[in-house]
DNA sequence: TTGGCTCCCGCAAATCATTGCAATAAAGCA
DNA sequence: TGCTTTATTGCAATGATTTGCGGGAGCCAA
């Protein structure tokens, strides 16, 4: 089964329709190695389809986030999206000073993540985890 | 030195001037227990001088956030502040569900910020920090 | 107190994201 | 294949926050 496949199953299976919308951002949205912002997405169904509303796309990108398909990155203050790969889960780092990414292993998590489970039954959403602060490069300009 | 000349003295010595304004936003912020939304902060503040910029307001709101006064608590789309307490300080959890907010002790959150200093450099700004997620209550109603 | 350098504010517009609504079109079934 | 149900869409409006700009005000030095 393929990536669409996977997602078009999931989407069914819980009531969901697959429309040629939706095609087209999962389209996008998985043919990019990294992330890509929510206009650029809009930028490039409008290729495909024209007609289709802003609002659509970020409806649909909500939709495929909330079943567990695509992963939302938060930089800046925008939002942005890539495929979830369940074979190299990961974590990001957002620089608030220059917007530069970093991935984290879902191990630097793990304990974490179990003691909100058992200690306060709170189940953090690891999966769509953004972590703000400051990179190094940024901390020796700040402070050179 | 009470909060508020503390925050003078921290705006001042970074070149930052005090106004009647943002006096008056960081009265409010400082007279509540708990966290306030950014609306609410207008809404008192024009009570006290009604041509106040809501404008105004969010830029006072990000200075004292970035000077280490308030802390930023992001519930649901909306941003809150609080006033820092370094003898009480402590992180947010947020359920995107119901918005219900509990607080976690720094102490969670040290191994993950050493490492993440030590391996990588990066800085995460654990002060305004607020992890979503789905709270106890809202898991069970999902589930039952 | 006064002068002046800048920071800061109000205003308006822009940006990013969400939502209500009526029309449209998937998906299952006869 | 055609019908029915109801999820989904485009459009427009709304909400939340940020930004550009020019006048106005805070603060320091004289």
């Amino acid at each position: 089964m393929s990536g669409h496949e996977v997602a078009v199953d999931r989407l069914r299976s819980q009531g969901y329709r697959m429309t040629p919308q939706r095609l087209s951002v999962l389209d996008i949205v998985a043919g990019r190695s990294g992330h890509v912002g929510a206009d650029e997405v809009w930028t490039q169904v409008k290729t495909q389809h024209p007609y289709v509303d802003l609002a659509t796309v970020y409806r649909t990108l909500q939709l495929l986030k909330r079943v567990g398909v695509v992963t939302e990155v938060i930089i800046g203050n925008k939002l942005h999206f890539e495929l979830t790969d369940q074979h190299n889960r990961h974590h990001h780092m957002v620089c608030s000073h220059c917007d530069a990414v970093q991935t984290l292993s879902p191990g630097y998590l793990d304990e974490l993540n179990q003691r909100l489970q058992r200690e306060f039954g709170f189940a953090p959403d690891l999966e769509n985890f953004t972590i703000g602060g400051t990179c190094s490069k940024c901390q020796s300009v700040a402070s050179g």
